[in-house]
DNA sequence: CGGCAGTTTGATGTTACTCAATTTAAGTGG
DNA sequence: CCACTTAAATTGAGTAACATCAAACTGCCG
């Protein structure tokens, strides 16, 4: 029998909430032949899910790069973080139907979705999901409100240090990183939608960091040169 | 035996987590009875928390006004929210035992502590808890996406008009307000520290809402004229 | 009456935005 | 492999939004 469960077929990284709903050992197989979870494929730069949509599952990025957007009525849109492989959607959806927000596929993705009440029954059976649901939680809790004093605070040039700092570390979690590169799929225009300036600022700033030696960004890669002086820019408090 | 549980002595409103925890009936004797819960009076200006703390507690905002905030190294400080009567401080709190922020009172308060561990094996045991704080989970995620939209591309009159707005419509949602007059304790600096603005700034765009006759913000009362052009002003998409 | 915290106002400086032109990079089909 | 096309990045000049600094004004309380 194929195992065609979520993170089978994909690369996963230390436990994280997929891991606990499925179990790290034996139950990974009644999954696909529950038919409560699925696989899909989405090629890069489409919608995945779109806001007020209502769904009946919960979202998992098993591989490549999402983001979390808001869109605004005159075009403006606000990325409000990145997805990568391993992270649920959100943690409100668990319990709420409807998304709050949108996601497009940065890359082409693989995703899993696990059908919510099926979650919602094995999460009331086994204290180990809650746990792992409440970490989640509290992790997006904290990036949330570094992302507003960021936002809030912090000029263009700091701005962007933290991005580029908070999805270095993010990356590091995931992959074996050599000589300071890290795989970067994002454009200069995710860059200003993620902290609230325009791609031509974006181009400034990033010509400067690279100027100083301190990260350049091209060809969907980041090269930090130096990082203590990244870190002096953007680390809050 | 008098009656010294956390909402007893202080007005509520709908049926928050509060609410949740203690049972709307009969429980709430023994809450008080048990000791794992407790009153607390602050006066305005003092700190009730501090960022990185650990607590056994977690923490109800009774009555008045704080707010929660991540102080910067520099003195720049960026308010994340503010807190009225029947808010828990943060989810997050009531699984981890540190805060990632820190809370001032901002009016006079009266806050009420529940010892974690009661809470949790509570939750463990009555799946209306859990609801209630998945709600309040889904409610602080959207309010912080959308804030982070907020900071990220709207300008300054937006940025106002919308922390006026969410705030009108949560006031509202525990007071009953006549002649849209809104009980309303911050200061200018609070609100600039909120938006990610100077006070001095703040006070321009105020005295421009208040040319226009939109809205009034003084002796801690926000006196709103015109609800529709506030409304166009700091809506989201 | 004096002192203090908060607000208002003006003048000036800086940061980041806008618009437009140019360069670079990445495909694509012949 | 090379012209052609297209998306992305860079650069410059001018402008708008917001910050900064400093002074004056207000209301409140001792």
């Amino acid at each position: 029998m194929k195992n065609i469960s979520p993170c089978a077929s994909c690369p996963r990284y230390g436990v994280g909430f997929c891991d606990a709903v499925l179990g790290r050992t034996g139950a990974i197989a009644s999954g696909a032949a529950g038919g409560w979870q699925h696989h899909r494929v989405v090629p890069a730069g489409r919608q995945i899910v779109a806001r007020n949509q209502a769904s009946p599952d919960l979202f998992v990025l098993c591989n490549g790069w999402g983001f979390r957007f808001l869109q605004l009525a005159d075009g403006r849109r606000q990325i409000l973080g990145f997805l990568l492989p391993g992270d649920l959607f959100s943690v409100a959806s668990v319990f709420e139907e409807r998304f709050h927000f949108s996601v497009k596929a940065l890359t082409d993705v693989q995703i899993s979705t696990m059908r919510r009440t099926e979650v919602q029954s094995r999460l009331a059976a086994d204290p180990t999901i809650v746990m792992a649901l409440a970490e989640t939680c509290s992790s997006e809790a904290r990036c949330g409100d570094e992302m507003i004093a960021a936002l809030g605070q912090y000029s263009a040039e700091e701005r962007i240090a933290f991005l580029l700092l908070n999805l270095t570390e993010r990356i590091a979690a995931r992959n074996v990183i050599r000589e300071q590169q890290y795989p970067f799929p994002l454009r200069q225009q995710h860059v200003a939608d993620a902290v609230g300036l325009t791609a031509v600022h974006v181009s400034r700033v990033l010509g400067v960091f690279r100027d100083r030696r301190v990260v350049e960004m091209s060809n969907g890669v980041l090269k930090v040169h130096d990082v203590a002086e990244l870190k002096r820019l953007g680390s809050l408090s």
